[in-house]
DNA sequence: CTCATTTCCTACTAAAAAGTAGAACATATT
DNA sequence: AATATGTTCTACTTTTTAGTAGGAAATGAG
């Protein structure tokens, strides 16, 4: 079982899906992406970077309808795999436990019922 | 103003920096990594990473006193700059903002006196 | 004095993550 | 038919991150 680890893009485009559900394709996901950050990106970036994400196991995708709007190419739905949440959830947990650690981030109240 | 980014490992040691306070010196903290985790480390690994944490300028360090004990060279003590403690802010905003947007993740309750 | 011990350090390599460039497809509008 | 629009896709390059190997300093104990 090889430890397969996220980059900190990889991370937040995993979260952009589950958090876009049905919309999560890759140029909602660029633009969703542009405005929760203050970061560019390039439609390219998002696209290698959900196949690196696909190969690890942690999406699958298929083609979804196509729709009568203007413009017309199908869109491509991501879905996050039980070993992404797992992944997302295991990265939470640790994170959230160094932060109660920290004394300059005790303020925070963080409760999780896991 | 180049924008920083900080790697998984990275963001890992910068906070254990942080817990450890004035402990936080190479060896410690990869033993304090080892036992935080699942994860193997190097110390080597360890200090190249602390390098670039200082580099970057999220630490910086100074040579502690010499102890009384056995073995002695003295220890290099590292400490979180207030760029550094940014950082790790507005990562874990930026976090905690996804999270919260993630229904999967509902049910935590993640309440935060920023 | 010599050895074991605790720690630091750096140059280098390897691996992984991020980003670029450029092509292409399907539909609607004109 | 031609063009604009919205979208996918991949091979490749660059950059960044992580890890390795090997050396060395300082001190106490024997």
């Amino acid at each position: 079982m090889k430890e397969t680890r996220l980059g900190d893009f990889e991370e937040t485009l995993l979260l952009l899906v589950g958090i876009l559900d049905m919309e999560a394709y890759a140029f909602k996901i660029a633009e969703e992406f542009e405005s929760q950050t203050t970061r560019a990106t390039s439609i390219g970036a998002v696209h290698s970077t959900l196949n690196r994400l696909s190969e690890k196991g942690f999406l699958t995708s298929e083609m979804g309808a196509s729709t009568a709007a203007r413009g017309g190419r199908r869109k491509r739905i991501y879905t996050i795999t039980a070993s992404g949440q797992r992944t997302l959830e295991a990265s939470r947990d640790f994170k959230v436990s160094l932060w109660n650690q920290f004394p300059a981030f005790a303020g925070a109240k963080l409760n999780f019922n896991v």
